[in-house]
DNA sequence: GCACTCCTGACCAATGAGGTCAGGAAAGTC
DNA sequence: GACTTTCCTGACCTCATTGGTCAGGAGTGC
């Protein structure tokens, strides 16, 4: 139940490639610059994105990465995924694949239920609500209460 | 973002305890075979749960384990911070606590969503409900959406 | 005294987290 | 063609966590 650094980082390096916009490839040492994140790990971090088809990068003098998609197509969730893998799975699998006995029944809806809260933040805000800061209203409402703001 | 067998383990163990109810204590080995957890494996999560003051416990013949709180004020978010600790922290540390540079500015609030739409459900959910199959409509309208149920 | 059950710490193998290091392979420049 | 730049890739490293097992000690009830 916990964000990894390398989902932290991913996403904002994509932020700061949103951010660069027009502007041609963006060097890994400027993003590691910007957002403080180790350069070797981040590059490690970026060929994955680059993998999952998020971004794309030219290599040489004048290289560097860009979005492989408008700000505004890709979502965390998509990020998440392809640096921790899926989101919500149980002991490793899926919480759709899990029978539960007894009066643990309905523990799997629970696990559904989670995934599915999770879902509504992570699908909704994109890289470029990110950056502008206009998170979808779903996403402002939660963080708007001063109770989400404080530690349990 | 996943649920470690530790929490799978502690959630249902409770649950079974909530429905053992006045019942008397209840042995581990009964648990762990309700539920088909490895006993030794139980017995460090049991061990856990008690020192949080969740559930409770005597040793020697008529022995076994009890709920230290009626179950209806239990709720799965307490069960899987006394096992996995805090909820959604990013690199260890509180989101409230984090800030972020430039481009990123934002990705705090994004954060402190995300363990607001934990919260929302796993502090909703007692263990009560989950034994009765009785969720909170909150929990249930989410796990209602044939959505929630599809993998991405 | 004895059986029963929880309690506790030590241990263990495999994996993941969070990196670093060294070199290779494209792209542009002179 | 040589050189520089920048990405690409695999190997490696340390430490903590995950998911357990094992062995024994300490209360409890009869």
């Amino acid at each position: 139940m916990r964000v990894s650094a390398k989902a932290d980082y991913a996403v904002r390096a994509a932020a700061e490639l949103a951010a660069a916009g027009e502007e041609g490839p963006v060097k890994g040492e400027r993003l590691a610059d910007a957002q403080d994140i180790p350069l070797q790990f981040l590059e490690h971090i970026l060929l994955e994105l680059k993998h999952h088809g998020l971004i794309r990068a030219r290599r040489g003098a004048k290289g560097g990465y860009w979005l492989a998609k408008p700000a505004d197509e890709i979502t965390i969730a998509e990020i998440v995924r392809a640096v921790e893998g899926p989101i919500a799975h149980v002991q490793s699998t899926p919480p759709e694949d899990i029978a539960y006995r007894g009066s643990a029944q309905h523990l799997q809806e629970v696990w559904i239920a989670v995934r599915a809260s999770l879902r509504t933040v992570l699908e909704e805000v994109t890289i470029a609500d990110l950056v502008s800061g206009e998170l979808p209203s779903v996403v402002s409402d939660l963080a708007a209460s001063p109770d989400a703001w404080v530690a349990r």
